[in-house]
RNA sequence: GGUGCCAUAGCUCAGUUGGUAGAGCAAUGGACUGAAAAUCCAUGUGUCCCCGGUUCGAUUCCUGGUGGCACCA
């Protein structure tokens, strides 16, 4: 049976060299689930992988994409899912890495077919919302979905505007669409989380910002700065410099955040991880374990 | 050496007209279906610097000490 093994884990904390190592023992391709190493104008703050990386093992999903371009989740899960099974047909495992936890769950479970809402009506939604308030989307969202507006977080606004462009772009509730099946896919997933001591993830994360300032991220956020109003900017790293271009902090301030958002990143990632009972933990250095746990893994199941 | 100011949560500080205290940040937990590195929610006991005094009661007032800062010598 074709197997998928999915490594993730915490910004920072390794899962770049362990999936390289995996690739390498199993002769195998990497496919990347990662919402920001997607984008092409984005290298340093991202940390894609390295030129020597990219030239050993076959990477798929990095930088094929740009950051005017309006991706999602949805599409990335017909265009990953598309992809794994073309490379299962020569290779056997895939791997899939990536930090991006809804992007790793539309992989596992699929995510349900809900109309991609045009733009304009985007528009029209959002600056309904940014003169009437959150009250009014309340009220409006109440009228519109009940059943939803039940469900939802009613304090966050993004939510409930997506339901909400739904709903007034094709006439029926965002409930309808949403039909909590989890999807069936073609092959076996191996969940391999790679996680360590906070203490020792938090210096990693932290040195890991100065590293990629000495590296240039400066000048990378400086280049796409007149973008900056982009979904695909509104990306750690790189928002913080932009403040620092405003004027409205210091330099030693903006590092000083990516360092601190970074960290908050890395900690919800693990809370949403956490609930994964079919992930199999292991440190960073346990890489004989983890094609152990692998190997019986898929031997069991055959 | 003298004078003045300060000492409260991991940090920056507020406050208690004397009844043992609360904000922001940090930290931690949680939610999550086309913006997801996004967005949203929850969690605050700490010798109120130390010794003594006044008081029914002191973190608050008073004496002394210690440490820090500023100014004067």
């Amino acid at each position: 049976m074709d197997t998928l093994i999915i490594v993730l884990g915490p910004t920072g904390v390794g899962k770049s060299d362990i999936s390289i190592q995996l690739a390498k023992h199993y002769h195998s391709e990497i496919v990347s689930a990662d919402s920001r190493q997607f984008f092409r104008e984005l290298t340093i703050g991202t940390a894609v992988p390295s030129p020597n990386d990219l030239n050993e093992i076959n990477h798929h999903f990095i930088q094929n994409k740009s950051i005017h371009y309006y991706y999602n989740v949805s599409e990335y899960e017909t265009e990953a899912l598309q992809l794994i099974q073309e490379l299962h047909r020569k290779i056997n495992p895939v791997i899939l890495t990536g930090g991006s936890m809804l992007y790793l769950d539309t992989i596992c479970n699929g995510i349900d077919d809900i109309p991609t809402v045009d733009p304009e009506i985007r528009d029209e939604v959002i600056r309904w919302y940014e003169e009437n308030g959150i009250d009014a989307l309340r009220q409006r969202l109440q009228e519109v979905d009940p059943e939803y507006y039940g469900e939802v977080d009613r304090n966050n606004p993004k939510r409930m505007l997506h339901a909400v462009e739904v709903c007034q772009m094709t006439g029926k509730t965002f409930t309808s669409f949403r039909t909590r099946t989890v999807k069936e896919r073609p092959f076996r997933i191996i969940k391999i989380g790679i996680n360590q001591d906070r203490k020792i993830l938090y210096n990693r994360i932290n040195e890991r910002v100065l590293r990629m300032m000495n590296a240039g991220l400066l000048e990378e956020a400086r280049s796409v700065y007149p973008y900056r109003n982009l979904n695909s900017l509104n990306t750690v790293g790189y928002k913080e410099l932009f403040a620092y271009f405003d004027g409205a902090c210091t330099l030693e301030e903006a590092v000083d955040l990516i360092q601190r958002n970074s960290r908050k990143y890395a900690r919800k990632q693990l809370t949403w991880f956490r609930r994964d009972q079919q992930i199999k933990w292991f440190e960073p250095d346990q890489i004989e374990e983890i094609i152990k746990y692998i190997d019986q893994t898929m031997k069991e199941n055959d």
